[in-house]
DNA sequence: CCGAATCGAGAGCAGTGCTCTCTGTTTGAC
DNA sequence: GTCAAACAGAGAGCACTGCTCTCGATTCGG
């Protein structure tokens, strides 16, 4: 689409967006999801209606704010995964993009508001959230295949779980499009795992744990260790 | 403080305070955390500075919503526990107050957003609302609590944890204030599902649930049951 | 009964998202 | 090269926001 030299305009106007998204960026972790605008536009040091050359509304600017978040967590997921030295032991897989993702979030609090947050007022995710929005949970299906894969993924000590054809069918369509071979009970601790993940960076950033831990890190940890226990993922011998 | 008689003003003007706030939270359905005092005040049929005779800003409005909302979602667990017919055992407990929490947030999800979404940009929690903030925890203590009187709390089978100085204290001072008598480590898995409760309870109503999981309901009920035997809780014989 | 406190109305200020019009520049086809 | 078309920014303006101030009208307590 765009010429093999690309052209002076071309450019500019590329640097020009990354440069209202980062100013962006700079405002959110001030004023949080209720960007100005105006603010960004005086930063950059133009006129207000210039930005929307750019980008054709407040929301068209918070929905690409939203893509390049899911992106970046996602991203951080999985080179945390990818840089591992030995990738044979998938609790140490599991706590190395638990911690990646904790780094991510505190790194960028008003980033992951956006994309974990209540959502913003008025707006209707597009379309084109939902694939990044998969990224980062992709890596865990990953491990979990991995793991199964590798014979280190325990079954349920409870017995088979009870699930309606409905949801069943649902926890397949899942697995199979994130961990192939994983039981439907499998892959229901996977989420809920994932689900108590996202629930303490939610808490610890959304203040939840204020005058009640302080010791973050280990806190965190320890979680993490404990529900890594529970999806059943082993250590090899 | 207030008179015997309350005079009719105090009187009237309690009834709009309260006029003033189920506005809010009609506006806070549609609009979401940045409500508009002007269109409060519109739908009151009086003019916005008005309401500052009331509410000394947008903000105090705000707390003054957080606060009910704490109060309401943590009667909504008292109640759904306090009127089990039997008491006896701690998973029919621990399910009851999971769906009542769960049924609250359904029914006033822009509150829920209010208080466990991400806080809003400038706005800093005053005293008035960490007590209120601490009631629907309190009862998964009593329940922890009582489960453990009746040697219906697990140990937990991976052995105990090690825990910091600093981070057993924190969960020794936690413990002793919910569920007195339970263990540093029983009290960190309680706090693990909780962690859990609400990152379930977020994913449903943030949207992060679209396009994966419709079978809403059957999904929270397993990821309740399941966590009920995380945190060791029994049934009696 | 009367001064004081309270209440609502209205005007006004600075800020917001967004639209429209106008000038100047860059582009790509001829 | 020329030149119409596309594009970028500036500026004015609209309707909206939170909030402050002033000014009458009402109600309160001593």
């Amino acid at each position: 689409m765009a010429p093999r030299a690309a052209s002076i305009r071309a450019r500019v106007r590329a640097e020009m967006t990354d440069e209202i998204k980062a100013s962006a960026r700079r405002q959110l972790a001030t004023g949080g999801a209720n960007l100005s605008l105006r603010a960004v536009s005086r930063d950059l040091g133009m006129v207000s209606s210039a930005i929307y050359r750019y980008f054709a509304s407040r929301d068209d600017l918070l929905t690409a704010l939203i893509i390049d978040a899911y992106n970046a967590i996602g991203e951080a997921a999985e080179t945390a995964d990818a840089s591992l030295t030995t990738r044979s032991d998938p609790v140490a897989r599991w706590l190395a993009v638990a911690h990646a993702l904790r780094a991510w979030a505190l790194a960028h609090a008003p980033e992951y508001a956006l994309i974990y947050g209540s959502p913003v007022p008025g707006y209707a995710a597009p379309a084109d959230t939902i694939s990044p929005a998969s990224r980062p949970i992709l890596v865990m299906g990953l491990i979990l295949a991995d793991a199964h894969a590798a014979g280190l993924l325990s079954d349920d000590p409870a017995g088979r779980p009870e699930f309606s054809a409905d949801l069943r069918a649902e926890l397949r369509q899942v697995a199979d499009r994130l961990a192939p071979g994983v039981s439907e009970a499998a892959m229901a601790r996977g989420m809920i795992v994932w689900t108590q993940l996202f629930g303490a960076l939610s808490f610890e950033l959304f203040g939840q744990l204020n005058n009640v831990i302080d010791a973050r890190e280990e806190w965190f940890d320890h979680q993490a260790r404990m529900i890594a226990g529970f999806v059943g993922l082993r250590s090899p011998e």
